[in-house]
DNA sequence: TAGTATAACTATAACGTTATAGTAGATTTT
DNA sequence: AAAATCTACTATAACGTTATAGTTATACTA
């Protein structure tokens, strides 16, 4: 690991003289500066990154906070974070949160702290429950662009990438329902996860568009335990409870897990899928698709949003966009029709 | 963000005086160290990190090379790296070969200039073909310690974790056998890649101890491609043509996503799992649980990898072992039974 | 009362860069 | 031939820290 200074001692010049050099200045030369390129070749010299973050107080680098990275969604999320901002030069820390405020806090002071220029993030279910945004209004404040996906919320003033989910739980019922499906049963999670309630709200709507009375009882919302074992089973002995009490013809999940383990308890209950009851599910993941019959989902095109995101932190981050200036980004939806529905 | 510079200035003392006085140096009298520390605190003063990198000579982040996120084994290791490293006090920085070659020296390059450590790297396919590791031990020769984890080559002389596959197989394969299948039919990756290959020789081993002549027309070698859809339709027509023209009862597949895809196969043609063919996978994810009949799988227990990944790394990075000695850990696969067996 | 401790600070260098300003010596201008 | 310009460098400061080595007063010792 060579550094300009054992270059110049090496060749008799001085320090300026190398990284001028190696700038290919023309202050310097043609001799001197060939020489010193290629003995700073010859030694394989790298510029050390941490020294020019210092004096540039910019590290190319992005902070992406996410809930859980064990999950579909936001691993292809990551995955296109990744990939955009590594062609725009940008390397990618990842913290989790596993939906706690605490790490959350956490994640977001060792990032601020160091070594980042900016941060993309989702934001945990603990937090949107306590409904405290302090760690995130004073990052912001310490001018460090923060990029909101997914789950965001609308009081903090930043750029924000979402997905139309009101819209796409609406067009799912509705789809549900011109299949002579009248009795839906809606897997959404508790109310604070902001788009669970939107995509709740669409639900609604389109029962209401249909002049469908909503059952409260046709909806289950799944109440999140750390440690998701509790919190499936939960969700498998209510949904057992209400296809034995309820007439239901049909199920509008939230998320694939969700609707991957309804598909489990239909099939322990014989329930014929979709001839007796028929499914739509949000998140395209692996597994809707290899799940029997495979799952109908909405696709939020992560891809998309990842991108998107790092577009946005990237445009603020090389100045493109000015800095008190914010934009959200709706990202269509779109229904992958399988053989649930 | 407010530097020791500043408060210096503002407090009418020198640096070192702030500096010592956050330290709680008994340097200082106890008046001007309190009023120093209360003006810091006031001021949410944190040092910053980028200064201490340069200074200290490290960064306290680990670079993990992995050669595709959305993956389920993948996205726990990582996240098995990024729980312990973080109580470790390190940050995790992604990279993502994509499975290329090119790809993977470009992000081991960008990562030993830059802001890590050390590395942790599963092996790109791409690369194992190839036979080219020289950036690998370049990284190594630089100083930089680099884990090696599942992917693993024995010319490296790094610390290693791997899992034993062959013994797995072995074991699979024998209680396909036990249940007197005979025909199994091994699903597994092209020849280059290491695990695959040891995965097909403890097959081919409890087959032989068993006395059971190997066919070849059950052995089906998945190509590869760019872009997974073509890799699939291979795989799907393979079996189909292997199980219309030969007798199968079992099939071993070394990952879930081809044992899911062969689900499919089998569903189409009318095939009962396990009945007629029961099937056994590695990697226990979450197509696996889902999936029915849900598949009996072998974990390669991914969170033990990951945490055992960053503990040898962390141990070479803080000096608790010793930089030229180097340890291979095997984790115990485990058999986890379900459905489809 | 000179000499030595001690308390409470400050100055400096270093980590590895780069940008700005400065300086010889050679060459051109008038 | 003196002044201006140019060439090819070098010195310095700065980014934000911290560790080491000073530097003052003041208090204590003998």
């Amino acid at each position: 690991r060579i550094t300009l200074k054992e270059i110049a001692n090496e060749l008799n010049v001085s320090i300026s003289t190398v990284s001028k050099s190696l700038k290919d200045s023309h202050e310097i030369g043609l001799e001197t500066r060939e020489k010193i390129k290629a003995f700073a070749k010859a030694h394989n010299y790298r510029p050390n990154n941490i020294a020019l973050s210092l004096k540039n107080r910019k590290t190319k680098t992005i902070g992406v906070i996410i809930p859980e990275i064990v999950h579909h969604f936001f691993s292809i999320i990551i995955n296109s974070i990744e990939k955009f901002s590594t062609e725009s030069g940008y390397n990618v820390i990842i913290a989790v949160s596993n939906e706690s405020f605490e790490k959350e806090v956490l994640n977001m002071e060792t990032l601020a702290n160091g070594h980042i220029d900016g941060i993309i993030m989702s934001i945990a279910k603990e937090t949107l429950k306590k409904q405290d945004f302090h760690h995130i209004k004073e990052t912001i404040d310490l001018g460090i662009p923060v990029v909101l996906f997914d789950r965001v919320i609308s009081e903090i003033k930043c750029d924000k990438v979402i997905v139309n989910d009101k819209q796409a739980a609406k067009e799912a019922t509705q789809i549900l329902i011109d299949d002579k499906r009248e009795n839906i049963l809606l897997l959404t999670s508790e109310d604070y996860v902001s788009v669970g309630n939107l995509r709740t709200e669409g639900y609604l709507e389109a029962l209401k568009d249909n002049d469908i009375e909503p059952n409260s009882n046709l909806i289950i919302k799944v109440r999140d335990k750390k440690g998701s074992q509790l919190e499936m089973s939960y969700l498998e002995n209510e949904l057992e409870k209400v296809i034995k009490s309820q007439k239901v013809d049909a199920i509008l999940g939230v998320n694939e897990i969700y609707a991957g383990s309804a598909l489990k308890v239909l099939k322990k209950n014989n329930v014929s899928v979709p001839k007796q009851i028929s499914i739509i599910s949000f998140t395209d993941g692996v597994i809707s698709r290899y799940s029997s019959p495979s799952l109908s989902t909405i696709s939020q095109h992560g891809e998309i949003m990842g991108e998107r995101s790092a577009e946005l932190l990237i445009n603020k981050l090389t100045g493109k966009t000015s800095s008190n200036e914010f934009k959200t980004e709706i990202i269509n939806c779109s229904l992958i029709k399988r053989e649930s529905s």
